[in-house]
DNA sequence: CCTATTATAGATAATGTGTGTCTATAATAG
DNA sequence: CTATTATAGACACACATTATCTATAATAGG
């Protein structure tokens, strides 16, 4: 029960591409050039972001990976969801009744915790990270 | 970033000690009976609770195990750790700065969602359960 | 005592997922 | 045309979960 290094990559990955959106593409070199991955690995994941709409991608010669239009409304919900997936976080008494007391209690307090980690914007936290900068 | 098996084991466990608790020791094999798992399996789940002292188990013949004494008090997050283990349920850029703005945001709540769990009592869930009963 | 019953512990295996690499292909700028 | 870059597939490895089997210890009841 926890999440996995891949949305680790991503998370960072997003918070350094809000941080510098205004100097247009990022190569994946150079993204994961700020974390100890590989790239072919950590394009494997941006592929993830873009093909859930958080991110877009130019092939090419001087392409690289920017932000989507409105990034300002990305969450850390929309990445930790991207990347994992939707299923549920909890897939939990799939063959049981639906109606299992212990499946609706956990499933109360897992709906509060992703609407928490829904109104987390990646581009608040940017600011923050921007007054007290630590990378 | 889910809850084992072995987790889903426990907590229906729980349950039907709870539901029985009238009812002196209950034997692994007939806990197991309730659920689709061996009794092998499942005793090395219930040692778990047992050690966390959740459960007082008796060996011998009429042995098994009950609910320790003030079983009302048992919660799903101590069920859950129990099997599942304290250590940081997301353990998250443990190499990196611990004022990263991420694993901050994540943090505060992954701490509302465990508080919420610590709230629902078994005590209170199988009381609803024998009101609506499923099991 | 003796025996059946029951919890506990160790060794071991199977399975699946996450992690990661390598190679090949497609697309774009200059 | 070439260098650069994203994308996709195949593949391998590590690790935790799941699970089984066997052996040991403890208790109740005859």
């Amino acid at each position: 029960m926890k999440l996995s290094k891949s949305t680790h990559y991503a998370l960072h990955t997003m918070l350094h591409l809000t941080l510098s959106h205004a100097e247009g593409h990022t190569s994946v070199s150079k993204l994961a050039g700020h974390q100890q991955v590989s790239t072919t690995y950590l394009s494997k994941i941006l592929t993830k972001l873009v093909k859930a709409g958080l991110i877009v991608s130019v092939p090419g010669a001087n392409g690289g990976y920017k932000l989507k239009a409105n990034w300002q409304e990305t969450t850390l919900l929309d990445v930790i969801q991207a990347v994992e997936g939707l299923p549920p976080i909890f897939d939990y008494c799939e063959d049981h009744n639906p109606s299992c007391i212990i499946q609706q209690s956990i499933q109360k307090a897992e709906k509060n915790f992703l609407e928490e980690l829904g109104t987390m914007k990646i581009a608040d936290l940017a600011e923050e990270a921007r007054n007290v900068p630590h990378h």
